[in-house]
DNA sequence: AACTATTTATAAGA
DNA sequence: TTCTTATAAATAGTT
């Protein structure tokens, strides 16, 4: 859309990005405010620049989109302790979701008991974030684990279900 | 950009007005997602159809950008929203969790994409899927939970070391 | 859902 | 930063 055709990929020097990023903000707002007149329609955009600083634009408004969408959210179920899945893997996820917590926990409950050895310095602190960090990681990554495969037994389900006979595109 | 020129105006023809409304939708999306890869940014878009049903794209997740966003409104708060400018340690944890959340959310997002594969008979994968969001979203609250709790205690113990004499602003 | 004539957005340059 | 402009991309009306 310009004199020449990018890669749609992070756009290396931070110069050239900043400027990119104003000039597409302020075509993304006029799109959402040309689709909320030609339509009749709410629409929120919430966008945070490389530099962090916030931009929004909102028809009526940010707040009351927001307010509107988040009251749609409420659909909480509860399936870690209540197993409400008869399925296999569902309930492997399940205990492997439940063993990690636990040792997320255990990982913290040492953090804390840390806390009440009569402080001294950063270094127990530090140590203390280190282990924090590293459990998330180990909770991401489990959970990225047991993401891929469910979509992978899920490809494989469609393509027993539905044998590939074409590929479009 | 189309055959004609057109007003930005609401178009009347009900039937028309989805079709634009489809149209225009996606390329905002994609607009969207252009503008945060290119930039590494990140962005929430909330629209609600002519027939009101929600449309939603962000990245790392609507949820992550908005909740970002009306943490910014307040600008009073307590002891544990404004601990991290007391302990640079905070600052650096907050950090992580918030992009650990991103990418757990991420993650998630892969799950919904594959929810949108229409088939028929996926009626269990879909459910599993859904719960695996679910039990997801009930480990992020965890998650947060307990980071509250180092939080708390952390405060707790600087206090100890650190006897407040003045608070500042 | 595709197609395409046009309009619109924008990348690079000034 | 703002303007210019050649070119890529989006889309209005059509099929």
């Amino acid at each position: 859309m310009g004199r020449r055709k990018i890669k749609i990929e992070r756009v290396k020097d931070s110069n050239t990005r900043q400027v990119t990023f104003s000039k597409r903000r302020t075509g993304l707002f006029k799109k959402a405010n040309e689709l909320s007149i030609l339509c009749g329609v709410e629409v929120a955009i919430v966008v945070f620049s490389p530099g962090n600083n916030p931009y929004s634009f909102g028809h009526p408004g940010v707040d009351f989109v927001a307010a509107k969408y988040l009251k749609l959210k409420p659909k909480r179920m509860n399936s870690i302790g209540n197993s409400s899945s008869d399925s296999p893997n569902m309930e492997k996820l399940n205990l492997e979701h439940i063993e990690v917590l636990g040792q997320v926990q255990e990982g913290e409950k040492q953090a804390e008991n840390h806390d009440e050895i009569p402080k001294q310095n950063n270094v127990t602190k530090l140590l203390e974030l280190k282990e924090l960090r590293d459990s998330y990681k180990e909770l991401q990554d489990c959970i990225k684990l047991r993401l891929s495969d469910i979509e992978i037994s899920e490809c494989l389900m469609l393509l027993a279900q539905d044998p590939v006979v074409g590929i479009k595109e």
